[in-house]
DNA sequence: TAAATTTGACCCTA
DNA sequence: TAGGGTCAAATTTA
């Protein structure tokens, strides 16, 4: 294991730990409630860094490898070529100048920005349609980063969601991946944020959209958030984020592992 | 009723 | 001309 993801790893074991804590917290006591937040917070935290770690890696990785075609390998690749036109295929996406791509066994639905579905084709040589998505704020910012979302192996499940373009819209930058709030307002540090583009200086956005984005991720977080009885289903749950399942997965992490399994 | 999704048609490249 | 990406009207949803 390198060192990378030994820092993955404790970001991890920190956030079961926190997890942990919560479960066994009396939830009658209506003033433990801030604890719990506070405690449902910091496990989002080390959620956060563990992928912002592990994205980490995957760049690392990719300076280090070329040879590979979109098709063929994952999570994380790059290539340079020209960009798709406007309207009509004028060049494969996946052949487009920057894209990420990752597989999952879960679709990445919920990835920290706002998309927008636009199509859906069955691809040919495919049992599975592929659908396209692009940025919300397409529009509004002229955001160009688009996704495509592909299930592409039936039995075990296996998606493959692959992001085009950068997000040059700047709602992202408050919000993107987790809607972490803070008690102190100048803590920035507060946001760990996972993105997938360069950032911009010209935050606007409308407040529709802007609202629109908190009331969607507050609903994630409240169906997702603090149930218990979803604690055993742990390590392959929509409890989890499907990225951190993934690199759950990736490390072989077992979720009942202590500190001391960690060192040794 | 506005916003999001679906879906068939259109466009373009190989 | 097949195949993939996008548009936009129709439909669904909140």
């Amino acid at each position: 294991m390198n060192s990378y993801q030994q820092k993955a790893m404790e970001k991890l074991l920190q956030g079961r730990g926190c997890a942990n804590q919560l479960l066994v917290m009396d939830h009658t006591e209506s003033d433990s409630s801030m604890e719990r937040e506070d405690l449902a917070k910091s496990v989002l935290h080390c959620f956060s860094d563990a992928l912002s770690i592990l994205i980490d890696t995957n760049e690392h990785q990719d300076d280090h490898s070329n040879n590979s075609s979109p098709q063929e390998s994952s999570p994380v690749l790059e290539s340079g070529r020209k960009p798709p036109h406007k309207r009509g295929r004028k060049t494969s996406m996946a052949e487009s100048s920057d894209y990420h791509r990752h597989e999952s066994p879960t679709p990445i639905y919920h990835d920290g920005f706002l998309w927008r579905k636009y199509g859906q084709k069955q691809i040919k040589e495919s049992d599975h349609q592929r659908s396209y998505y692009k940025c919300a704020y397409t529009k509004d910012q002229n955001c160009e980063a688009k996704k495509q979302v592909q299930k592409i192996q039936h039995s075990p499940p296996l998606y493959s969601t692959t992001y085009f373009g950068q997000h040059t819209c700047q709602l992202h930058q408050a919000y993107a991946t987790f809607p972490i709030e803070t008690s102190d307002p100048e803590d920035h540090e507060g946001s760990h944020m996972i993105r997938f583009g360069q950032p911009n200086t010209s935050f606007s956005p409308s407040a529709n959209s802007l609202r629109q984005h908190q009331n969607q991720n507050q609903n994630h977080m409240e169906d997702e958030y603090m149930k218990p009885e979803k604690a055993e289903e742990w390590s392959s749950s929509q409890w989890m984020s499907s990225e951190v399942a993934h690199a759950v997965e990736a490390f072989e992490f077992n979720p009942f592992w202590t500190s001391h399994d960690l060192s040794s």
